[in-house]
DNA sequence: CCATGTGAAGTGATTCACAGCC
DNA sequence: GGCTGTGAATCACTTCACATGG
């Protein structure tokens, strides 16, 4: 449904589209309309025709000999990461990391709606945190197909991520997003995303270690 | 100060390191302590000479014939990752994350101690969270000195991401981990990680909107 | 014999340099 | 004149295939 022009198109594409969307929202706030590549890829710290043949992938943004216009492409980028619309996501394990992303109100206002919150500890189940209540992970097939959920979110602990994966596939969700510490096997047509909260702490320990002292 | 065996090393191998760490750590807690290359490879999704060769930026952990002893891995990729040992950080900008951030025990666990919290609002100026006082951002450069602090979290809204970078790099910081959504401009000594909550996300729908439906 | 460690080959992403266009 | 869009060239990472060694 989206409107790729080319068929395939590089991971590290897709990770910058996020930043771009980024530095220009921050842009638009303060009243730039117009970017050109240069500034815009000094401003995300890339090459600027890096940026000319990411946004090529999926069609012709810019005005040659003036630039993009602010608006237009966020509104482009949006389309094509799949953002111009709300998603319905259900999360799995209301622990401690569970209920601090059903608190987090930017989620929401980012089109991202947690419709459901699913654990199998009895104790919880009943409980209600921000106006959702915790619902017994059995019954999550049925919630998925009435709200039309795409995403799945584990928040488990990582003994029970690959369980949590495979309710999530059974109920025919298409994308999870696994904060929990463990990897997953789901089929292939699932994608899998992991959140890992040192993976950027050990990035910054090696360059700290290893470059200089 | 790290034993690296080879001068560059690829950042893909760094970001791969956690991972391996990761699922090693799982798989010592289920009392296997021999592993090879080949399912360690599977358990991780990544090709089995591509762990081989990572790993051998660092040294040569294996033996051959058998594989690598599970304990001594981890504690060989800990170390090339430089977390064999303690770090302390400080926190700027007490909101919401923030105060997520210090109460989140798995820092301390994984060795990352949060000895310092700062913000300029004077609202907050000596509020208590977690145990630890809110201190004038202005008193961050002797803090950091005092309490050999390496690293610097910046949790603030975006417009204020820039100022918070300039107070830390200004007190000797090294490395900074910024939660905020904006970038931010830092000397090149400074070493910057950037956190963005819907980075993933957006990489799920992309996935979600373009491959089949 | 089996699995590591590693040069060589292959693949994919980035940057360059410039033609095309407003 | 200036900036986009894009093939060609470069650079970096990944995978292969096998020699090496327990």
């Amino acid at each position: 449904m989206s409107t790729t022009k080319s068929d395939h198109i590089p991971r590290a594409t897709i990770e910058r589209l996020s930043v771009y969307l980024q530095v220009l929202e921050n842009m638009q706030r303060e009243g730039i309309d117009v970017i050109s590549s240069g500034p815009l890829a000094e401003a995300c710290d890339v090459n600027a025709s890096q940026i000319r043949k990411d946004l090529t992938y999926f069609g012709e943004f810019g005005v040659r000999g003036v630039g993009y216009h602010v608006p237009a492409l966020i509104q482009s980028i949006a389309k094509s990461l799949g953002v111009d619309h709300e998603w319905n996501c259900v999360l799995i394990g209301v622990g401690n990391l569970g209920k601090a992303l059903l608190g987090h109100r930017e989620f929401a206002k980012r089109g991202f709606h947690i419709v459901g919150a699913f654990d199998c500890d009895p104790f919880k189940i009943g409980e209600e945190f921000s106006g959702l209540e915790v619902v017994c992970t059995r019954r999550l097939k049925e919630r998925v197909a009435d709200l039309d959920v795409r995403i799945g979110i584990i928040t488990t602990p990582p003994e029970r991520a690959q369980r949590a994966a495979n309710h999530l596939v059974e109920a025919g969700i298409r994308g999870i997003l696994n904060y929990a510490p463990a990897r997953i096997t789901v089929p292939e047509k699932v994608h899998v995303e992991y959140v890992d909260f040192f993976h950027h702490l050990y990035s910054l320990t090696f360059n700290i270690s290893t470059r200089s002292s």
